[in-house]
DNA sequence: GATAATACATACCGGTCGGTATGTTGGTCA
DNA sequence: TGACCAACATACCGACCGGTATGTATTATC
């Protein structure tokens, strides 16, 4: 196993493991055990565990960057981005019912640190603005192509849109996996409520969005 | 110092420790020393850690459960309530900026906790299934006397309320106090988009909820 | 092929955590 | 007034946690 695939399947298992339970009861040992890599190795690679943290948020924000950024594609018309968001947002990459909402991990890590490790609040407030500057896009797109109601102040309704997201992880969780679908349709209304997207739009393209292939 | 006494001490100052931090972090000694209660105290009273927080919970939820009712009360109009409502849940009780949204030590120990402790997890459910049921009488009181836009499906918009509150709570605690006074307006026309509210009641009240005084 | 740096592996440490065992005290009631 | 019990106080425990010290292969460099 070379060193970078060692120091990915350490990001990798970290991201899955805190996004299956939280960062507070994810210990190292933990990471080390399902990683398949020694605690000596863990600490050849990261400084700490909070180094560990922000460097498989930064990890895995690439990836779901790229994403975005096809979702958001000019390709796309903009009531198609608006479904292929939806859609991406209940994306459920590991498969856990409690954790549908895509991005969990930050959320929960930010209610999880409190101030304790200001390292981990700033990347994640990092993480945050990022997500406000994609709804940000979205916004924008929707309402230059005359789609939502009314003056829309853009800034605060890319911000509605993160807040409301960043809920609906912590909703999924406690609420556990019997309102999965209950959630699923939650968004879509959350996010046409937010947006003040005009009424005769309301799930008219049903875009369903598709996980592109992996390089 | 009453038994009753050190019971409501406990439970108060494990309420505020963990709001201000998180239900991880904070520590039993901690929470035994900020009270000036000893462990044999803590132990004499509640079973365990995770039982306290549920108590306190339940304790905490009587606590809102007065005040909603009183906001609720229909003395006033369903736009007073609902203004009154927004005031509300900004409230901040103990004056920490990074949670000044009501309720944030629910919404943080759901996603603190994962699927670690069922116990807490379920106390946690019923807050949740709460203050939903809360938003339920706000969209119904709101949608009888005509202020909604178009078909309410009132369990939904009650839903997606709770939703949306529960993220303010992160949100507001990852972006820190910087953003405090943007939240605060975030929150009304959050709600207005999420209810529907009519354009022409946005913003028309004005009702500022003042904390009744303590019996 | 010698040297050195990288990439781990193993064993261990100090500290903290939730929880317990046991001692003490003040009020209650027979 | 003495038995009794709730209501604590103190001392302590084992488990676990993040992190470190040190040893050992493997690989690159000259």
């Amino acid at each position: 196993m070379s060193a970078e695939e060692t120091r990915n399947r350490l990001l990798d298992t970290a991201l899955e493991l805190i996004w299956q339970s939280n960062y507070n009861s994810v210990g190292v040992n933990e990471i080390c055990k399902q990683a398949g890599v020694t605690k000596g190795g863990f600490y050849h690679h990261f400084e700490s565990k909070a180094h560990l943290f922000c460097a498989a948020s930064e990890h895995y924000w690439e990836n779901i960057k790229r994403d975005l950024d096809a979702v958001l594609s000019p390709v796309n018309s903009p009531l198609e981005q608006l479904e292929n968001v939806i859609g991406f947002i209940f994306h459920n990459k590991f498969g856990s019912p409690a954790t549908c909402v895509r991005g969990s991990p930050f959320f929960s890590a930010g209610l999880q640190t409190g101030c304790d490790e200001p390292m981990i609040n700033d990347s994640l407030q990092k993480m945050s603005q990022n997500c406000v500057k994609y709804n940000l896009a979205l916004v924008r797109s929707l309402s230059a192509a005359g789609y939502l109601e009314g003056d829309v102040d853009a800034e605060r309704v890319a911000r509605l849109l993160s807040q409301y997201v960043q809920g609906l992880a912590g909703f999924a969780r406690v609420n556990g996996c019997a309102c999965l679908e209950t959630v699923r349709k939650d968004i879509g209304e959350g996010f046409y409520r937010l947006l003040g997207l005009k009424r005769q739009y309301w799930f008219t393209t049903r875009a369903t969005w598709q996980m592109p292939a992996k390089a």
